[in-house]
DNA sequence: CATGTGTGCTCAATCGATGTAGCAAGATTG
DNA sequence: CAATCTTGCTACATCGATTGAGCACACATG
């Protein structure tokens, strides 16, 4: 292919092009980068250069580049993590979105650990990052103060920050929704319909308190009492969701608030080891399509990837650095009762 | 919290912490990279720049660094997908590994899309990494030869190429266990077994190749016909696979080998919508929580992305860039029988 | 033939961090 | 007390690409 094999083992540069096409760097570099035309570099020269970096393997050095140029472009993106559907679809149309623009994209993952967060956020400044994605994050605040003394712009999504704009579902319209999809299904499948579980998340987590709010009010709103004692919140991890599960004292037939498809991991589980499928309906807040086959599963709230990648964009391209914050509804799923 | 508020909102540089220091550039260089010790930088002036530099919010410029130094450590990993639990999986634990091995990862997301796949690979040339990890690629060696053109080793995961070593799973082991499992199934559960199913994948896909030879020999080994009409090779997505079904005459009970959990979400979903449950067994190649505990799903190949990780690590660490072939065995994950 | 206008380039400074070579002052040795 | 060693730094070239300034030549104009 590239004709580079018997020279060096080093990369060529600008210079060793300069040389073989008997340039100068300067006209190479800007018949490279595009800016030949008004740098008034002829065509014959630009096509003779362009064709001897093809045979040369050429590929510009970024870091000498970017450390010239006045703008990097880079945007970066910090995750919790890639292998669920919500934040891997985060991740994947993030990159697709920002490339659309002519931005680079860099995504990291930092594995729900705040100091991780933190050193990966350094990391992005370091990288000369314009912007940083901050997705759900312990304590966005600490990064966008670090951001923000090194002139680089944040944006907190999933997770709501104060200090910066902030893109989120609407969590509690979500769990609204989905609770009377639940409540609707236990009266139509069980002729009534009792309060809920709510099972997942942690009691100080912006996301689940608003989802504990919507689930309230749905109960409220069917004239059901709210189910305080109902309400288990050990984290999202599936094993002690069916710890949790265990320690409870279950009536015939029942109903579960989920609170995320990592949760309902647990919660599938230990139902489908420990009861009969027909005592129990269920729906759960995020999407996943096998999830949504189970058959006890009523309905799914899915949190609206591309709406709320199109605002975190939008944000910036907005310029707005003001700490307002934009809720994205979510998309809820009744799902089909399935055969048995 | 970093108190670099007044002054200019442009990065400060180590020319600025000298300057506030009253220190030369190379010393406060040397301070914040570590090798101030061996360059005999008294105790007292460290920890005086390393304050200052805290208090500026100073973080180094990766692009001058990198550009200066001999080595990068940037490790690049491209990969198709995010969204599904395989590569998700992949990307998480590639990420971490670097990290513990002092190395920058930098991935990319492909889309399954050719032209994006060189065109990431020139980018992770452009940003200096040593090495490159090709994952689930569909031209492994043209990358490799662009590659090794500009002096980047590659190592291809997932799909093998022929110009770089490859870690790819047993597919043809993985694939004729999980056939004998689900034939196993189909004695105990409907008395008798019959040749199975064949669904998803490409024809010409390496994978999809071994893992058709692996599904052949259990049939072989069961004295059971090869079940040529029975093999369907539409490509991995759900709706392929669900127009396919729709297109078969199936008879009263059968069973089918899945041969990806994207084609699992249509054969899932087709099946619940038009079939009763207890006609069908099926086993999946690859694994998913939730798709395990669908009721029709006897079994699943987990491929073990920790044991291919680490065997891809080995091969940089080795160095050897021969085209040797390394096959990881999969897990085979049994599934108990649900209530139905 | 002096002056102006365009064309097609080259020169050299620059971005920020690194690292080799070396300098000045004090301490130690013979 | 001169020679040597040690300590604690600084000066400067360098990595590769970019870009404003400017040079040399061709040709046209009055």
């Amino acid at each position: 292919m590239t004709e580079n094999s018997e020279n060096s083992a080093r990369r060529p540069t600008i210079y060793d092009l300069a040389q073989i096409a008997g340039a100068s760097p300067s006209a190479v570099s800007s018949i490279l980068n595009g800016t030949w035309r008004k740098r008034r570099i002829s065509a014959a020269t630009a096509e003779r250069v362009t064709r001897i970096a093809t045979e040369q393997g050429y590929a510009v050095n970024l870091q000498a580049s970017l450390l010239r140029r006045e703008r990097s472009h880079i945007i970066g993106m910090i995750v919790p993590k890639y292998d669920n559907r919500y934040f891997g679809a985060i991740a994947e149309r993030f990159e697709a979105m920002a490339r659309a623009r002519g931005l680079f994209p860099v995504i990291t993952c930092t594995q729900r650990d705040p100091d991780l967060e933190f050193e990966a956020a350094r990391e992005m400044v370091s990288y000369q990052a314009e912007t940083l994605v901050i997705t759900g994050a312990t304590d966005p605040d600490r990064i966008a103060d670090f951001c923000a003394a090194a002139g680089v712009r944040t944006i907190n999504l999933d997770l709501p920050g104060s200090k910066a704009p902030s893109v989120v579902s609407d969590n509690f319209g979500g769990a609204r929704d989905l609770t009377r999809l639940i409540l609707s299904r236990l009266r139509d499948d069980f002729g009534e319909a009792a309060p809920l579980w709510f099972i997942g998340g942690r009691p100080h987590d912006h996301n689940t308190v608003e989802r504990l709010r919507g689930f309230r009010a749905a109960h409220v709103e069917a004239g059901l009492p709210a189910p305080e004692a109902k309400v288990i919140m050990p984290g999202y991890s599936p094993d002690k969701a069916a710890e949790a599960l265990a320690g409870q004292d279950l009536p015939p037939r029942f109903g579960i608030f989920v609170n995320s498809t990592i949760t309902m991991e647990g919660v599938v589980r230990w139902l489908g080891d420990n009861l009969a499928m027909d005592r129990v309906r269920l729906g759960c807040f995020d999407w996943d399509p096998f999830a949504a086959l189970l058959p006890q599963n009523v309905g799914m709230a899915e949190q609206d990837v591309p709406a709320m990648l199109q605002q975190v964009f939008d944000a910036i391209a907005g310029g707005t650095d003001q700490p307002t914050r934009i809720d994205v509804p979510c998309i809820l799923h009744p799902l089909p009762a399935r055969d048995s």
